[in-house]
DNA sequence: ATTATCTATAGATCTATAGATAATGC
DNA sequence: ATTATCTATAGATCTATAGATAATGC
């Protein structure tokens, strides 16, 4: 077992990944710090030479979630219609201890009066500008309009997808929120 | 204090009409049983005469949680634009523990095996289904599409909202959805 | 000597149960 | 006599801390 500084960092980084992980698929309050620590390899004792509480890991974790979507966040300028096949998908139902950490702590972060909420709400921002300039030219305060419906939408197709126990309802929800959605990113719709 | 039967039923129901408006609050594992029990002005030790498990309460709480958005379903048909407008709006999004529980225990239903889950399920498919036939006609696979849409960007807006701590962004948010939320359920579009 | 981690545990919960108390209802 | 509710508590957590152990690093 190692005891270096070099290897409390890495082990430090380990506690922060599995917590990420599990604060997503868990809920924030779903996992304790003894089975988090354990999942690290470690055991409870040594958590508070980490960090100096719950929430403070909470933070963390938080902030190294928001990290797993960045690749998506920046392809949104790009191939936007790629980013969003990539959320409202099937496999990122699949995968909430690795996908985006807006819709699977969005219930906790309303609870939340942590510094998370902010950096939750500044990421939320950014990822509405990004929606907002991949859409097809209009007036900005209709960009703006729909920047929130199709980020609206990915949050709430991806919840429900999950929430629901039926396999068939679950995709029927995915792939016809995302037929809609890229019609809205390509359409160049008549206006009144 | 009462203690006769009639009086029983009425104690019942005041569990869990508690129980309904917290776990929406603070999520299904957020709030204890002591706690609830004294907000419907009784004792801990009264509760397993009334239910056999805290999974019996709440599964008995989340139903009675749906009961608070059937006139709203109903209005889905008959106004639609109007059902829009009250659930995409700041009054729902204040109002959690009597708002929407589709959208306030999305999370914890993404993690519940219970019984519960299959009732959110049949609840969301018949939302689905109302909200398809309120939209204009096209052919139905379209249809289906956009109520997922609508029903996504109505879950995914409330969320949102509420988790972010801006008030200006939270209401930009709503607005911006509500207003292509009601673009989508007037307009015809050309379709190519 | 310092420190990263471990074992052990205090104190605060939380669910569930046991037994007492005080009403109801035959 | 029955039962709705209360007081009290067992047993299982969970966060946080104290002190021991075993490695690092001057």
């Amino acid at each position: 077992m190692g005891h270096s500084q070099a290897d409390k960092i890495a082990t430090h980084q380990r506690i922060v990944d599995v917590a990420a992980k599990r604060f997503r698929e868990h809920g924030i309050e779903g996992i304790s710090i003894a089975d988090l620590m354990k999942e690290a390899g470690l055991t409870v004792g040594g958590f508070y030479k980490h960090f100096s509480s719950r929430e403070e890991l909470v933070a963390e974790a938080f902030e190294h979630a928001l990290h797993d979507i960045g690749p998506w966040e920046a392809s949104i300028a790009t191939a936007p219609r790629q980013a969003m096949r990539t959320y409202i998908s099937e496999t990122h139902r699949d995968t909430v201890a690795t996908g985006c950490p807006i819709s699977a702590l969005a219930n906790d972060m309303s609870r939340s009066t942590s510094e998370s909420r902010d950096i939750y709400t500044t990421r939320v921002r950014r990822i509405l500008e990004q929606i907002s300039k991949a859409l097809p030219a209009e007036d900005n305060a209709s960009k703006r309009s729909e920047a929130a419906l199709i980020l609206s939408a990915c949050v709430g197709s991806i919840t429900l997808s999950r929430a629901v126990s039926d396999p068939k309802l679950s995709k029927q929800i995915l792939d016809g929120t995302l037929t809609k959605v890229l019609e809205l990113l390509s359409t160049k719709r008549n206006r009144k």
